[in-house]
DNA sequence: AATTGTGAATTCCTTCACAGCC
DNA sequence: GGCTGTGAAGGAATTCACAATT
């Protein structure tokens, strides 16, 4: 274990081999090496395991690693041995589409309450039973029901306002899908999905499509 | 205007920069500068200024960017002046929160087609008016409505499967909502968001937060 | 005087290659 | 023999700093 700064690259990846292991311990793989996963899922071997290394020697030399275990490990590196609960403000066609996402249901991650200023929505409940409460309830709502993780489905115009009261409200980590870059308070971890970014970079590529010529010899 | 390699960065950042000259453009402003619009909008002025350099000399030495022209370089570069018809993968609760995304209307990106598999869903209509096709439709609906953008709006175990029948198709961008990294041919554009590695990332620095305290072996 | 465009310096990330261990 | 863990090398992206330009 190291006490070297770890990349937010190396977190996503961490994500990406669980889900790898995963899938291997779910066909009766009990150990596998970091060329196994490179070669099966398209990864660099080296880098899986320089990923790892920052967070403990979890492989035996000359046998590779426990697929059990390494699970484990890693579950717990990113947190996900312990429930998260989240609170989702905006519930439009977004944000009530992310209260019944089924990816949800056997992770440890739990919507546990809507937010909305609108009158009309108060009181909409999602697949699960999540009831909309008023965006002036958030406070205390967050606190009674110990939520965490923030969501900004709201509109651009809205969406700092939004970060500030999540912000306020004593959340520690918020995903943002608004197309802004909000500011936030230090230790306030913030991440945003941002749509029109992913849009314009596809019309970018369609419009000077052929970058990728023949590769010379 | 250079023949270099130009990185995914690069191109994500001048979707900023052109929101940020929008926003400008709107209260009335002019002319700027790379300074200005970094200390505005928390950026660096190098960067700025080296990104916009890939694609031709917008700037004027001694006096900055003209916001107006600055702006319809950027709408070019992306090709942000041409419509992109986008076909959504999956009439679930997130391929109709995404049909009837608001962000989409006043811009070049407009859905023409839905597509599902489950007979329940078909005809069902997006608030603006496009229909659920069977996804056996694909072909003849992507051809008749020349779509060029692929949504994977589906769960994860057929999103390798539908990527198939997209590229298939003929269509040569793919935005991917599914948990996974699908394979593509060369020469159709992927790009995966990925709402579990936000989460679990999320999740990790909630663990973790304030490097000031590690956790004992 | 002010600001761009850019080579050089720096920082960060990835990959190589091999010592060390099973 | 085979695989991990890792220092060193290589490559990419960012930032610095300044000559060139208006």
């Amino acid at each position: 274990m190291k006490t070297e700064k770890i990349s937010e690259f190396t977190i996503n990846r961490l994500s990406i081999y669980l889900r790898c292991l995963n899938l291997l311990a779910a066909s009766g793989v009990t150990t596998t090496s970091s060329q196994a996963l490179a070669e099966q899922f398209q990864l660099n071997s080296a880098q899986i395991r320089k990923d790892l290394t920052y967070f403990g020697e979890f492989g035996v030399r000359g046998v590779g690693y426990n697929v059990t275990e390494l699970r484990a490990h890693l579950n717990e590196i990113l947190g996900l041995d312990r429930q998260h609960r989240i609170g989702i403000v905006g519930a439009g066609n977004l944000g009530m589409a992310l209260a019944n996402y089924r990816g949800f249901e056997h992770e440890c991650f739990q919507v546990a309450a809507l937010f909305d200023k609108e009158a009309s929505r108060l009181g909409i409940t999602s697949r699960s039973g999540v009831v909309v409460h008023h965006i002036d309830e958030l406070d205390e709502v967050v606190a009674r029901q110990r939520i965490v993780i923030g969501v900004v489905a709201v509109p651009a115009e809205n969406a700092q306002e939004v970060v500030d009261r999540l912000t306020e409200s004593g959340i520690s980590a918020i995903l943002n899908f608004a197309p802004v870059r909000p500011n936030t308070r230090p230790g306030v971890q913030l991440k945003t999905m941002d749509l029109a970014i992913s849009f314009e970079s596809l019309s970018y590529f369609l419009s000077d499509s052929g970058q990728d010529g023949p590769t010379p010899p």
